[in-house]
DNA sequence: CGAAATTAGTTGCATAGCGAACTAAATGGA
DNA sequence: TCCATTTAGTTCGCTATGCAACTAATTTCG
């Protein structure tokens, strides 16, 4: 019935990812969902809520308390802008700098596990696709 | 940087898609994830606990308290079967039989949007291989 | 300049989801 | 038969997520 379904499909595949990185992320004590939050402030921070929201497409609801749980694990930290009293830029600390290899060394043997269950080439195709499809929508 | 990861670019897929199917059903008061478990039951139904988390991809605890909702909304019932005292045949009432078309529609409605949003080749190829990835994986 | 509108971030309240621990029923051997 | 194992479902404690409402700072413009 939902063979042909958007919703039904990528939110399937999405538990299922969900569920793999959790089991890959769980030896650092963090959730693909912190972990992954994680690996874009030590690669592309200094970096603003909103712009991490935007990133990740979260809200900034959820990127808000995300980042409560990445400060209280001590691996990112809130610094103040002096340019605009409303903002915090959000750096990771030298705790989180430790990890960043090793974070990308996991996530990349999962990528490789996978990619041999699936196959190179459709694997890869398909994250194209959902990326285009990413774009396209909303 | 997560240009090809499966994980970032499937979640993000994920929440877009769930957010657009929030906003199509929420007429009726349902979730998305409640209107598709809902269409299952419909679709399918009678069936089991067990089968329901299975078709749907979900733990038996997400499903046991997904169901509690809807038949608190009057949609579904919990009917014992004679066979097996452990279990529960899932059987939607009338309430629900009177949505069911309507339902369909609005789904098919938002699919045909989106079609046109990313170009209807590009939507069925990447929905058939996000479906391959769900079939090869786990 | 100063009021109105916008923007950044937080908080409240809700659902969805998982694993683990649990209860109760059914099944399988010795 | 009866105990051990498996199976169906529920409950507990947790994270992720969104929208709406909120505060505070900044920007816009008459």
């Amino acid at each position: 019935m939902f063979e042909h379904c958007l919703y039904f499909n990528t939110t399937s595949l999405a538990r299922k990812v969900d569920r793999i990185w959790t089991r890959a992320f769980k030896p650092f004590g963090l959730t693909p969902s912190q972990a992954f939050m994680l690996r874009v402030v030590l690669a592309e921070g200094p970096i603003t809520h909103t712009h991490l929201a935007d990133r990740m497409n979260i809200s900034k609801a959820t990127c808000s308390r995300s980042v409560d749980g990445l400060q209280k694990l001590g691996l990112v930290d809130r610094k103040q802008t002096s340019a605009d009293g409303r903002s915090f830029e959000l750096v990771s600390t030298e705790k989180a700098q430790a990890l960043n290899a090793e974070l990308n060394e996991t996530s990349a043997a999962v990528t490789k596990k996978l990619k041999h269950l699936v196959g190179n080439e459709a694997f890869e195709t398909t994250v194209t696709n959902i990326k285009g499809i990413n774009a396209a929508i909303d």
